[in-house]
DNA sequence: TATTGTTATACTCTATAACTATA
DNA sequence: TATAGTTATAGAGTATAACAATA
């Protein structure tokens, strides 16, 4: 457990990271924004798949995601099939053109990382990583129970990714 | 020197990161969005400065730091008093009422994270922080040269945020 | 009725470029 | 002429809410 001056610390450190973020964004291609690689990355990682685990891997909203993914299917980077277990969805897949352009894309930013980290050793690349993973996990447990003390009763609904529909 | 793989996790680690920055936004009051705390929370820690420096701290365009600092002089958080020596120039300094809301915000993100982060002990928090302010350095260091392979001739002009000026 | 995904709208953050007022 | 700061405009990312099609 910290202390107070130690979580100021870090938060400054949050802030500034927004500094990073915008400089690797600046060498995206023009037509290729973080958001449209960011699925690009997830569909080559963990492959095809449907809407709404692709929004649960971004953590943002479907409507976002939705947003992304036209936008990347419009420059024929992926393709929607027919998902044969619910009409309502598509799969949705890399094709030969998004491949290439995600193995360029990943050249791109590991050359850059490679120059901006030169003399950082491997164990500390890996330590970062390591570090920011456990930290993206701590707020993912945290966030079913959330602001709330104690939830009343466990909600046992399936966790989903959609705008909550009105609770009225 | 750290391999392709390692760098490829990194970068996942920085995209993923965005949920992260997202929750801490959320708890932000609505008056008050994460731009303008980040202005609050440079001038409680450096104190009061100019325009120029509060967006080399942001490390944003001074355009955006313009915007942010007219929004919190609005709210009577911040005061903006006549600099003597550049009447081009004012000087930020936080008002009593800034200091308080600053201080709660600290509070209140500070609490966030103590449980949040709950499990971590105070060295890890820590080496987080360490390795979040060598990144962001190891962007600052190479953004200098930047693209060019060599700048033909080390450009020996102050380091300046506002928007470049045409270059015709 | 409930869920998947889409679209319309609105807000934040950012950068570029043009403008002002001083140096 | 150059610099400190402002403003207008445009683009990316996000969330909320309403909607269509299917379960």
């Amino acid at each position: 457990m910290a202390e107070q001056a130690r979580y100021e610390e870090l938060i400054r450190q949050f802030s500034a990271f927004g500094a990073v973020k915008r400089e690797m964004g600046r060498m995206m291609p023009s037509d290729c924004p973080a958001g449209s690689a960011a699925v690009l990355t997830l569909l080559g990682r963990y492959g095809d798949m449907r809407m709404s685990r692709l929004s649960e891997l971004l953590a943002v909203d479907m409507s976002v995601t939705s947003r992304h993914v036209a936008h990347v299917v419009e420059r024929g980077w992926i393709e929607r099939s027919p998902d044969p277990a619910d009409r309502r969805s598509r799969i949705l897949g890399l094709t030969p053109a998004g491949q290439a352009l995600l193995d360029q894309l990943s050249r791109r930013t590991c050359l850059m990382l490679s120059e901006r980290l030169g003399d950082w050793s491997d164990e500390e690349v890996a330590q970062l990583t390591a570090l920011m993973a456990r930290l993206r996990a701590s707020f993912d447990d945290t966030r079913a129970h959330g602001p709330e003390p104690r939830p009343p009763a466990p909600p046992v609904l399936e966790q989903t990714t959609r705008t909550p529909a009105i609770t009225t």
